[in-house]
DNA sequence: TTTTTCGATTTGATTTGCAAACTAGTTTAA
DNA sequence: TTAAACTAGTTTGCAAATCAAATCGAAAAA
């Protein structure tokens, strides 16, 4: 397929900045509190919370809601082995792109 | 500012799969039909024609209506200064931020 | 003449993404 | 003790965006 084809049709689940970045933040963390993620991201707290169910819909997060003394929630968020294996894929895909890209530029004129 | 917080705010003109496949196929081409366009991009006419209006307006291409013996029309595409410069700019800062997160992976835990 | 084709644009339904409003509970202050 | 303010998140409402289908104006074919 033509690179520009596979350009058009990304992931659009993994490629949408915000969840693209908490997809990046927690594969370096692990694992993460909702209020530190907020913090890595910079999202608005609906915002991290309406992408976070739909990645974790999607089954590329894994979410615990914990409470502190019985009271206060916590909710921790890790990234599942699917999720890990998305991401990569989604990079390798978008690096693969770009370098056909290139070539195509230079043999196709 | 954290690498997960400017991943969020990418440019989004650019960052949208079928605008970046356009942008990526023009920068190769420097001049396009239309129709070739869609071939290279895989879009509907419809999309092709709504997404070339929104980078048109933004400048970062300029759209030409010709007409074939005064009757067929053929538009032809080319990208601007401007947009071949947001184009590099919206890879550099992309692999800036991935350099950064991996950083800081290992830096900060 | 009507019908089909060609090169696009416009329209309309659906889906998104965002911020503001809200919930459910806790701590502070009066 | 009761109200006000805070905490940790979720839900809601809506503008903007995307996509496919319908449409358009002209030309060629039947």
């Amino acid at each position: 397929m033509m690179p520009f084809q596979e350009m058009a049709k990304l992931n659009k689940l993994i490629h949408e900045p915000a969840r693209l970045a908490i997809m990046s933040a927690l594969e370096a963390c692990s694992m993460a509190e909702f209020l530190f993620l907020q913090e890595l991201t910079g999202l608005t707290k609906g915002n991290l919370s309406s992408h976070l169910s739909k990645l974790e819909r999607a089954e590329y997060l894994l979410i615990n809601k914990n409470y502190i003394r019985k009271k206060i929630p916590q909710t921790t968020i890790q990234i599942t082995h699917e999720g890990e294996a998305a991401l990569r894929a989604y990079w390798k895909q978008l690096d693969r792109i770009r370098e056909v890209t290139k070539q195509w530029q230079k043999t196709s004129f």
